[in-house]
RNA sequence: GUGAGUGUAGCUCAGUUGGCAGAGCUCCGGAUUGUGAUUCCGGCGGUCGUGGGUUCAAGCCCCAUCACUCACCCCA
C-alpha cells in the first residue's frame, strides 16, 4: 500500500520553518499598521467567472493554471490564483468602495497549476495590499515607500531593487497593444515560437523576448512612448518626484509588463538576484479599470502582492533570521520523580502568571536528569530549573544558567520570578 | 506543456569492475546512582522510489514508470 503524500507543489510548512514565517508576517503587519492599513479576510474559493473577467480570458493563469471544479450545484468555482479579484469583489459587494477611500491588506494561500520550481509552488502564499478611491501618484508612492520600509525592517534593502514603468491608461495600453499585434503579425513566421504564442496570449511580453531574430524585428516596432497619454505621463513623473524626494532608488524599465490584464499606469516590481530564476519578490501596480470591469462604479485602485515563500527563502539564504528565532523556551523545568514533577508543573504555572512574556516549558515524560537537561539545552532555554529530591525536601529550586558562565543557585519558589527576570535581562 | 539532473536509514550522503547494505547527524542507553552543550562506548533504524528484464549473482547494467529538484514558459 503506497503512502499518501502531499500534492505536488503544495508544501507542508514544518515547525522548524514557522517561526520565520511568523516573524515575516508580524513584521509586515506592523509596518502596514504604521501606515494605517486594515486587514480584510477573504474566501479562498470564488466563482470562476470572477477570475476570467478580471485577470483576462487569454492569460496563462486563466487558460491553464487555475484549479477549477464544479460545486455540487453545478456552479463553476476556482481556487483563487491571486488576491486582487476577490478583494475587489468583496469591497464591491459590501459597498466599501462607494465614495470611499480604503487601504487594505490580506494574506493567505493562492493556487496555480504550474510546474513547481525554486520559489514557485502550486499552493503559495501572498500578502496582498490594495487601495481604493485614490487617483493620484501619491498613493502609488505610499505603497512603494511602505514596501521599502519593510525591506529595511527585514534587513533585505541591500538585496532588492525596484523596477518601475507606466503602462499608460487602459485605453493607451489597449491601442498600443493592438498596434504591436498588428505590426508583429506581419512577421509572425519569423518570430520565435514562444513569441508567436504570446501574440495572442501576452503580446507585450514579446518585448522581453531573448530571441535575437525577434529582437531584430522589434527594433522597428511601434514604441509605447508614442502612445502614452499625457495624464499617465504626468502621473508617472509625479510619482518619480515623490520617490526621489524620499530617497528611493529605482530603475525605469520600459519592458516591465505585468502579466495580468487589469493593470494600467504605474507598475512596479521588487526584484532580487539571490533567489535563482524567480527573482520577483513583490509586484503590483494600478488597476483603475478593474472595479468597473467587475460591475462597480469607476474606482481608482492600486495594490501589490508579495510572495511569502520567496521572502522566507531570501531571509534564509541571506541568513537574516533574527537571533534566537529557533528557541522554543526561555525557561525549562527539570524534575526527578512524580512528586517533584507535580510541583514543577505548579511552579511553571506560577512563573507564567508572574512573567507573561516568558516561554516556560516543563519536561514531560519520566527520564533521567541527563536526558532532561539535554532537552533543556536543545530547547534553547537560557535557564533550567531543577527540582530533585534534595530541592523538594527543602522546598527549593536549583536555577542553572545554560548559556554564559553564571553560577547555579538554589532559591525558594517566591524568589524565582525576580531572579529569572534579572537573568533574562542581562 | 518542454528540457536536464537526482531517487540508498527520520535527515545529509558514500557505496569501486555486478560479489554479505555503509558513514555522519538525530533519537535511546551507558561511561558519570543528580547536571546540558565538548569526549568515548553501545543500541534502535533499510521494500536501495516502483515494476519488469539481463545475469550464477543487480543498489550498480537495460527498459518502463512514478516522485523530487532545477531551468524554460509564466509569475508572487
Amino acid at each position: 500500500m503506497s503512502k499518501i503524500k502531499a500534492i505536488r507543489g503544495m508544501n507542508d510548512i514544518l515547525p522548524e520553518q514557522t517561526p520565520l514565517w511568523q516573524y515575516l508576517e508580524d513584521c509586515t503587519r506592523r509596518v502596514l499598521n504604521r501606515y494605517g492599513y486594515q486587514q480584510i479576510r477573504l474566501p479562498i474559493v470564488e466563482q470562476t467567472e470572477l477570475f476570467k473577467r478580471s485577470i483576462g480570458e487569454v492569460t496563462d493563469i486563466v487558460e491553464k493554471e487555475m484549479y477549477t471544479f464544479d460545486d455540487r450545484n453545478g456552479e463553476s468555482l476556482t481556487l483563487r490564483p491571486e488576491g486582487t479579484a476577490g478583494c475587489v469583489r468583496a469591497c464591491e459587494e459590501h459597498g466599501l468602495t462607494f465614495n470611499q477611500i480604503q487601504r487594505l491588506y490580506y494574506t493567505g494561500p493562492m493556487f496555480r497549476y504550474e510546474r513547481p520550481q525554486k520559489g514557485r509552488y502550486r499552493q503559495f502564499h501572498q500578502i496582498g495590499v490594495e487601495t481604493f478611491g485614490m487617483v493620484g501618484p501619491d498613493i502609488d508612492a505610499e505603497l512603494i515607500l511602505l514596501s521599502a520600509r519593510l525591506w529595511r525592517e527585514l534587513g533585505l534593502e541591500e538585496n532588492v531593487r525596484l523596477e518601475l514603468n507606466s503602462l499608460g491608461s487602459s485605453q493607451a495600453r489597449k491601442t498600443y497593444r493592438d498596434e504591436l499585434i498588428a505590426y508583429l503579425g506581419n512577421f509572425k513566421d519569423e518570430l520565435d515560437p514562444d513569441s508567436q504564442r504570446r501574440l495572442t496570449s501576452n503580446p507585450l511580453r514579446i518585448l522581453d523576448s531573448k530571441d535575437g531574430k525577434t529582437q531584430e524585428i522589434l527594433k522597428q516596432a511601434p514604441s509605447f512612448v508614442d502612445f502614452l497619454d499625457q495624464e499617465s505621463a504626468i502621473h508617472f513623473q509625479e510619482l518619480r518626484t515623490i520617490l526621489d524626494d524620499n530617497g528611493i532608488q529605482y530603475e525605469v524599465n520600459p519592458r516591465l509588463v505585468r502579466g495580468l490584464d487589469y493593470y494600467c499606469k504605474t507598475v512596479f516590481e521588487w526584484i532580487t538576484d539571490d533567489l535563482g530564476a524567480q527573482g520577483t519578490v513583490c509586484a503590483g501596480g494600478r488597476y483603475d479599470g478593474l472595479v468597473e470591469q467587475l460591475g462597480g462604479r469607476t474606482t481608482p485602485a492600486v495594490g501589490f502582492a508579495m510572495g511569502i515563500e520567496r521572502l522566507v527563502l531570501m531571509l534564509q539564504t541571506l541568513q537574516r533570521q533574527p537571533l534566537g528565532i529557533d528557541k522554543t523556551a526561555d525557561v525549562y523545568l527539570v524534575a526527578a520523580g512524580e512528586e517533584a514533577q507535580r510541583w514543577a508543573i505548579k511552579l511553571a504555572e506560577q512563573i507564567r502568571n508572574e512573567l507573561d512574556s516568558l516561554r516556560v516549558q516543563v519536561n514531560c515524560g519520566a527520564s533521567s536528569f541527563k536526558a532532561q537537561l539535554k532537552r533543556a539545552d536543545k530547547s534553547g532555554a537560557d535557564v533550567a530549573l531543577i527540582i530533585g529530591e534534595e530541592e523538594l525536601a527543602a522546598s527549593e529550586v536549583s536555577v542553572k544558567p545554560l548559556r554564559g558562565n553564571g553560577e547555579q543557585v538554589r532559591l525558594s519558589a517566591g524568589q524565582l520570578a525576580n531572579h529569572i527576570k534579572a537573568l533574562m535581562n542581562k
